[in-house]
DNA sequence: GCCGCTTACGCCATTCGTAAGGATC
DNA sequence: GATCCTTACGAATGGCGTAAGCGGC
């Protein structure tokens, strides 16, 4: 058994069964990856494809059980690579994240800046995706981190630490009726206009949903997008009130525009950062977490590396306060 | 990096991290894995091994976490062949088992003849051994289980699964005193004749110290020994009173001896079978385990194997009753 | 007829064993 | 001086790429 070969099989199953397809992704012949995985096949006396006269058709039973067993391995050859690079050079590497337009735009600038400050040698690379996406790249190791605040939950190949708890902000133009209530703004003043929010599914979208309907009221929601600053546009635009998170709100850059507090409205959505489930993380990744959310410090991230069940977890997380942004 | 490069850094770890030593347990040349470490280390861009002038001195801390991270990978490599194996053909295989005299002797025979009828072409292998040796073999994955009353639930490396509760005997000759009391036996009885036991670390012998402990007596142990057979050997020579485990008196093959209960004076054992975590168990090692512990179905392993954390492991077993034997 | 997997063959890289060299205890 | 690791070299194996063959769609 090879190492290649499980690669080989991995690659071959994620690409839906196509050798020729996988052998250009791997930049190598079609005819090399074929022989490697029946010599693996004749070497574990089990077929990992099923194949149809010549073509390969879908994964056995047994194929499911190696290949689970085989991503495994490959991840730790992974983590071992990893773990040298960390002890050759610890201020050597790179940062891989997936994000929301929504962290990358208004939250995580400052901690990128500190953090390229302490480590210059660190490559950072960024990309930006739906919730889904991010975490998708998050669960097939693509990145090394995914941080949004929706649709990170559903992958149990992630392990999810809570960063900062945020909540929405409503935007107007300075003219707008709104402004003038002398109370606090409520929903049932709210759902009178038109307005302009995230796309579901997006930076805690669930929540504005959830508050209206609790009251019975039916929001008119004109247009909705990915990210704040389109909404913004539409919002200048006269087009409906936005509601966005608040930390999407720069008096400085938005002068134009008024933000109204909407903590009492909408409950608080929390931000959280991914990564998958037994991945070795370096020094600076540490850093980095603990740049972005203070409250997770190294010791605190080990002790929830190390846990195993939903119970050990809850009990770490019992004693720390997630901060607000 | 080679699948290779991985067991040779392994195998020489633990042969005292001499390279010769370690060439000959793997019937090879010495040079060849010294290449392959160096290569590996190139490749890595770290020394495994700290080196004093030609010899390998230590293992440096990176070293430490490449270790632990390979030996990982090559258990799943080990469980990628068994699943192979299983689906190839489930019948046949090996099962290799280290347990200590009294389970071989007198609680294994049923069970393993039992296997033997239902899978004929699977191979059995039995070790004897001490506790320790048993726990050590079956977290080095030289043996699939471990089977002991003692001295296993001190490897975080294996799973431990209750097997069956058992009470101690006092054997004694016919015509002992012991036999004449209109009464059950009490300490204060036993502890006026000499004992023969076993071995301190065997056979739940720890249990037998705290009852004496518990009401200030000091029994007068005269010979230990570690398995049943010998003790009867010495109580037929009137050396002193035996205390065995119960299943170890036949009165068939035992016809000069009395077997008096003693299950009011020692609190009960219970056996446990042990296997290493991560292992991929076969179809007739969980049947195997059911014929040794009918508790133990497939279903209830498959919980207790996907279970994380203790107090998941202690939801599984309350609704089971530990069988008597 | 095109696409896709298999077989065949030749080249190159890698591995492994033997033999000799050098360091340490 | 014995033990142990490294280097050097030759033989054999094995992986990989090109080219041809063949079965499905």
């Amino acid at each position: 058994m090879k190492l290649q070969q499980l690669r080989y099989i991995c690659e071959v199953a994620n690409h839906d069964l196509n050798v020729s397809l996988t052998a250009q992704s791997l930049f190598t012949s079609q005819p090399g990856i074929s022989k490697q995985i029946r010599l693996l096949e004749d070497e574990l006396g089990v077929e990992v494809f099923a194949r149809n006269g010549k073509h390969l058709v879908s994964i056995t039973p047994a194929g499911e059980e190696v290949l689970r067993v085989a991503s495994e391995i490959l991840q730790k050859v992974d983590a071992i690579k990893h773990i040298s690079q960390e002890f050759s050079d610890e201020t050597k590497g790179v940062l891989s994240i997936a994000t929301t337009h929504t962290q990358a735009r208004y939250v995580l600038p400052p901690v990128i800046h500190q953090f390229m400050q302490d480590y210059p040698d660190v490559a950072l690379q960024m990309q930006q995706g739906t919730p889904a996406q991010i975490a998708e790249m998050a669960a097939a190791g693509e990145v090394d981190f995914a941080i949004a605040t929706e649709g990170l939950e559903h992958f149990s190949n992630l392990l999810l630490m809570p960063c900062y708890r945020w909540n929405r902000a409503i935007l107007v133009p300075k003219d707008h009726p709104l402004v003038q209530l002398s109370t606090a703004v409520r929903l049932e003043d709210l759902v009178k206009y038109p307005i302009v929010t995230y796309v579901f599914g997006f930076t805690g979208r669930s929540k504005l949903d959830d508050a209206f309907e609790r009251k019975g009221l039916i929001p008119k929601v004109v247009f909705t997008a990915a990210d704040a600053d389109v909404i913004k546009t539409y919002v200048r635009l006269g087009l409906g009130v936005g509601i966005v998170a608040d930390m999407a709100h720069d008096p400085i850059t938005d002068p134009d525009l008024v933000s109204l507090p909407a903590k009492h409205l909408f409950e608080s959505s929390i931000t959280s950062i991914a990564f998958r489930r037994g991945t070795f993380l370096r020094g600076y990744m540490y850093r980095f977490i603990h740049l972005f959310a203070p409250h997770l410090s190294r010791e605190v991230i080990g002790q929830f590396l190390r846990s195993q069940g939903r119970q050990e977890v809850e009990q770490i997380f019992r004693g720390i306060e997630i901060p607000d942004l």
